[in-house]
DNA sequence: CATATATATTCCACTAATGGAATATAGGGG
DNA sequence: CCCCTATATTCCATTAGTGGAATATATATG
């Protein structure tokens, strides 16, 4: 239920075709709420349906013609009510944090691997962040502090990753684990079950 | 697939039911990777389909066999194989920034009260995160480590959110939106309209 | 004694989401 | 001239995940 209201924020800064909602959605609002195509397209079919929004189709030649929804008053009032409903946070899922939590069956340098690439995807992840918030930075309207605190999770969230990381590598360093108690590869328990 | 991975991350620190899992599932690893108990079950089924590990009753009397789970060495092999592959982030997905993002045609007071939802859902979270956290401090196996790890990365993430929130909050307080530019709330959008 | 909770699994209808093929053409870069 | 990218939508098979009913009994709580 959540993509359709995502949708209709963003039909609600302008009539939009399925593919303008796409675009919006992979370079804005999928930060927080990530659509392929297919799924646009076809929540906007439902959009239509429950007359929250028009669509009109617009001739084109060349390409097939864009048929371009408009926001109706029903759709905005179920976008009111839906800001009025409680939401909870949702769960992280992350497969990574399985890995670390069964760090005795998996493979270290795997772990160590995906840490540094990690280090990265967070460190260009939050450079994007930056950037889109330094071109709302002398706005203060109330449109663009919404999407100024919103990004300012975003940047959060990464940096935090960026340090965790980091600190995550030091204590998982060879050196650091060499001294460890407990610390029995798998490759020499399955030996030792051998013997 | 990655539910696959926290199965078999569960029973390689020991064979289980199914109820076994789904159980440890809500009170540990499911703060990285939830999952429904019919979906666990089903999972389950696949496992000992494709060998990853094999199923055994045992009789019981008042309740329903159990069936334990028990991980082979191609499970174990998958596991660590799973361990080596690059993983990306996963993406954010939270309504509430969906929200925050569309601002304008939202209910300003709505967002306010999901802020002080949020901070207590973010507090219970990370005292929830502490508890564990603390109940493994003084080991230091590799195993608990990587336990470690994971509940720190959940203590910032919630530690950041409730920080955010009361910032948040605080930008769009009453007194911080009145003399803010812009600030045409929907209702007076539409009587305009109307005229 | 009634009620709730814990144990333990199966099954199913349903919704959400992925991923990619198919179709058609304009316009820019090499 | 060829290839790539952008434009724009439809359709579909498949996987992932939700949510709850059904079944059966022991034990603890009030």
């Amino acid at each position: 239920m959540a993509l359709r209201y995502a949708i209709l924020v963003s039909l609600s800064e302008g009539a939009k075709s399925g593919y303008d909602v796409a675009k919006q959605f992979d370079e804005s609002i999928g930060f927080f709420w990530r659509a392929r195509h297919s799924q646009i397209y076809r929540e906007m079919g439902k959009l239509k349906d429950s007359g929250l929004a028009i669509a009109e189709e617009v001739q084109q030649s060349g390409k097939p013609n864009r048929i371009v929804f408009t926001i109706t008053d029903a759709g905005r009032e179920a976008l009111l009510q839906w800001s009025r409903e409680p939401s909870e946070p949702p769960e992280m899922k992350d497969h990574f944090l399985v890995q670390l939590y069964g760090i005795e069956s998996v493979d270290l340098d795997g772990v160590r691997q995906n840490l540094l690439r990690r280090i990265e995807r967070h460190q260009d992840r939050h450079a994007e962040y930056v950037i889109k918030h330094e071109l709302l930075e002398d706005s203060n309207s109330l449109a663009d502090l919404g999407k100024q605190l919103a990004l300012e999770v975003g940047m959060r969230w990464e940096w935090e990753w960026v340090d965790w990381c980091t600190k995550a590598l030091e204590r998982l360093a060879p050196e650091a684990i060499e001294g460890m108690t407990n610390v029995v590869p798998f490759k020499q328990r399955e030996k030792k079950h051998a013997e």
